[in-house]
DNA sequence: GCCAATATGAAATATTAATTCCAATCTATA
DNA sequence: TATAGATTGGAATTAATATTTCATATTGGC
């Protein structure tokens, strides 16, 4: 007794995933019409999970026979054994978007231990980038990148809360061989280095309420010298907005008082890997 | 002719809101029976899309026949017709949120402007949050939250990529009051920072590959000292893996060879905030 | 408290779907 | 090219599942 035995079902894959790895796995080695049902289940697992073994042989264009028979050859003792497999998955993740956030958000707020602080702050986070998909200007993004593609330095300039953001801009502007200058408060010396931006530089300044007031400080002596400023903020009060060439509101959910910073790592992202393709379409102009 | 006639079925539900908001405005006027397995189907709808009549009924504590006279009053004319209504919902849900993401995808990598580039670093950003939500281990999680919550000083160690998540934390430990060391490359003191790390601090490290060396290095060194470390990377075969006490394998989606680091972020949200959390905690159970 | 109408339970039946079987076809090898 | 072995198609069989039926119980109106 043990290992061997009458049952023989010791690797059958359980899980959509090792079933998927399976298959991919043994691919080459099938016979054409297996291969043929093989592939169709992949490419359309929700028929193989409704489906019954008449009509997802027909769409397959196949005989049910064969259907069995893949399934068998996988260790399973019969289609109807494959078939749990494939709903399974979808049980798994069968809420909507939105239905998964909200059971997320309702399991964390009904404080269920660790794990829901987590469920919170992944919730808050989904839902802080799905907001800003929806509400992002086109119009004001294309500005915005326009006029921090020609700068000759781009400062960047966040604190607090804000400055994992900023440190994320400088980190890939650098990659991106952009030349930029983050203005960071150890040293104290951010009006010294202020001082050198110019009008032909440019600043991305962030802050959230409560806004750091540092960060409004400087942003406002820096507009004072005539350099045009992207600002991303959370409402049309911020004191950055009055500043501010171009401005984006990024609404952000918050979970336990600690607000998610994802939106705006998004848009500083993709705000950053756009200046970089702008910069290299202006470049092959020039050249071309 | 028309609107009357043989089939009558011109109100029946075809999907599961109206069927939804049929059964509740009808809800009060239900036999016992019938009302018990409508409540049943409201609560599990998965089990109706999958299950048998047979079991269903089971589940729901009814018969078999009690099942398809519901259906039929609701004007179906059988069990089956209206089980499709619930199968069509998993099918749509399941497909709107993977649909849309791919959406998104599809339109960011057929480079269509900057807008692309931002709709590709939103879907980067859902699709690593959604599967580290899947993949987070609780165990792993609830053992990290322990060690680090009975650390004097919390060691955040991360560089390039990785240090604007080591900055938020660094800024998050702070507000929450936990004594913590941002091991900052600025001043080229790091060795000397974490020869003061005694085996009652912890470390919080992250790295992706490409691995920082200096990371890494920094890392080996303080686990040498007997300093416990949690590490954040990307892989089982990560260097940091074989520092670290406890170690979280993240898969972050990329877009444009950048990589997003929205579930990095969460993660360490959630961690830090749980620190905090446990804490208060053990600290009201000690005072008590 | 009685009667009609309605609802329910349980088993019989009809339907549908999965599986098996066998003959036909293809494939690789000597 | 002959032949064994594997693969496939299609129909027959078996299993499962939905539906119907009918006897029994319950409810509401008088």
């Amino acid at each position: 007794m043990g290992a061997d035995g009458a049952t023989m079902d010791e690797r059958v894959p359980r899980d959509f995933e090792t079933l998927r790895a399976t298959i991919l796995d043994r691919r080459a080695s099938l016979p054409k019409r297996i291969a043929q049902i093989a592939a169709y289940a992949l490419d359309n697992p929700d028929d193989i999970a409704f489906g019954t073994a008449a009509s997802i042989a027909a769409s397959a264009g196949v005989q049910p026979s064969t259907l069995i028979r893949f399934a068998q050859q996988l260790g399973f003792d019969g289609f109807t054994s494959l078939q749990q497999v494939f709903r399974e998955r979808l049980r798994e993740r069968n809420s909507s978007y939105d239905e998964r956030l909200a059971a997320l958000r309702a399991k964390a707020e009904e404080g269920a231990g660790h794990r829901a602080i987590f469920d919170g702050f992944v919730a808050a986070a989904s839902t802080s980038l799905s907001d800003i998909s929806r509400a992002l200007n086109d119009a004001h993004f294309e500005e915005a990148i326009a006029l921090l593609a020609k700068a000759e330095t781009i400062y960047v300039l966040a604190k607090r809360r804000s400055y994992p953001v900023a440190s994320y801009i400088a980190y890939a502007l650098g990659k991106l061989k952009i030349r930029n200058q983050l203005v960071e408060s150890a040293a104290g010396l951010n009006a010294e280095m202020i001082g050198f931006a110019t009008p032909r530089d440019a600043v991305i300044a962030i802050s959230f309420s409560p806004y750091a007031p540092a960060t409004i400080e400087e942003t406002r002596a820096i507009a004072e010298q005539g350099v045009p400023i992207v600002a991303i903020t959370d409402s049309s009060f911020s004191p950055l907005a009055q500043f501010a060439k171009i401005w984006f509101e990024v609404s952000e959910a918050d979970f336990g008082g600690f607000r998610s910073i994802s939106a705006t790592m998004a848009l500083a992202m993709a705000l950053t890997v756009a200046v970089g393709e702008k910069r290299r379409e202006t470049g092959r102009r020039r050249k071309g």
